[in-house]
DNA sequence: AACTATTCATAAGC
DNA sequence: TGCTTATGAATAGTT
């Protein structure tokens, strides 16, 4: 009586509970899989996860600069194919590198459909790709002059994700991680340039 | 008859063969599973993946820089909380920045029990964190020159992980991507400084 | 690369 | 958020 599943269909959850759960729950066996990947099979696996509420859940095998690196190396090789000789900082050229090597899900992002599943939420996210780093940066220093201090926080054992809250302060009575900051993100909208 | 499964220990699967057809499965499976969250709970999700052999697998919800980018901009709050006037370039910072957010799967590496089952090649990733990539990047040029392309594939439809191999060449006969690299890994230990 | 037998993940419901 | 259960999924072992 307990689980009368159904395969749901892979959209948007629109209730906002039932996404948070879902969030939780897949997010757990993710990192679970995403673990057991790298052990049983010897990969190096890096996952980053930004909830809707901009909560970050991250997990690497190694270290997750490590990671970043060895993929910025990747494709920095795919996309100069001429790299003469100076190999400064890997990261540092990333930026303003060329983005062929991303046709993987950017694709998805495209497509109208799916498009449509973004919540008013995460779009702010999208406005300035460039410039809401460094807002999200501010803002986060103005929260710890407010009192709002970033948080880690380590779940269970091995796989230990890490969650990490930065981005804005979130209104008093809301479970944890949920959709229910309209305001400051509003705010950080305004904030971006472009 | 067919599948008479028992439950497999979460350890590194010795024998090749098997250790790839596990990859491949669970690579699926794992990339499936990413792009789902995303799409159910809207989170914003990156995946990289790095078999045995250097081979790079990677997913993006949105794109890898953007998701890299807020990833750095969330660990350099969290790092330095004293982030004057210059904030240049987060990715930039990134290679210097301290490692505190990074607990997270480190320890999983600290663990003697783990680090167990560490075959000898991955290890060869873990002698120099600064220098590898360099030297990783180097011998990709040497490769080129050697006639060895980078390559990308794309899988199936929607999730469509983007494959690339930059890292070295294999012997002739292997599947695609196992774990049959001694020879150059062991080369690139040598390369390595620390 | 297919095909099951099983284990695993998890949607619902408390 | 955690626990429980019925089911849908993922996948280990074979062929």
């Amino acid at each position: 009586m307990a689980g009368k599943r159904e395969r749901i269909a892979i959209r948007r959850i629109d209730n906002l509970a039932a996404r948070q759960v879902t969030f939780s729950k897949r997010r757990r066996g993710l990192f679970k899989k995403a673990e057991e990947l790298s052990i049983l099979c010897d990969a190096e696996v890096g996952l980053v996860v930004f909830s809707a509420t901009g909560k970050l859940f991250h997990f690497a095998s190694s270290s997750m600069k490590q990671i970043i690196d060895r993929y910025d190396s990747h494709s920095k090789t795919l996309q100069k194919s001429e790299a003469p000789s100076q190999l400064q900082s890997h990261a540092d050229e990333r930026r303003g590198a060329p983005e062929a090597e991303r046709p993987t899900a950017a694709r998805v992002r495209e497509d109208p459909r799916i498009r449509a599943r973004l919540g008013t939420q995460n779009q702010v996210t999208h406005l300035s790709t460039g410039d809401l780093k460094l807002q999200v940066t501010r803002m986060a220093r103005v929260e710890r002059q407010l009192g709002v201090d970033s948080e880690v926080v380590y779940e269970e054992g091995q796989s230990s994700e890490s969650v990490t809250n930065t981005s804005y302060p979130r209104p008093p009575a809301d479970t944890d991680d949920g959709g229910s900051d309209t305001s400051l993100r509003l705010g950080l909208a305004l904030f971006s340039s472009k």
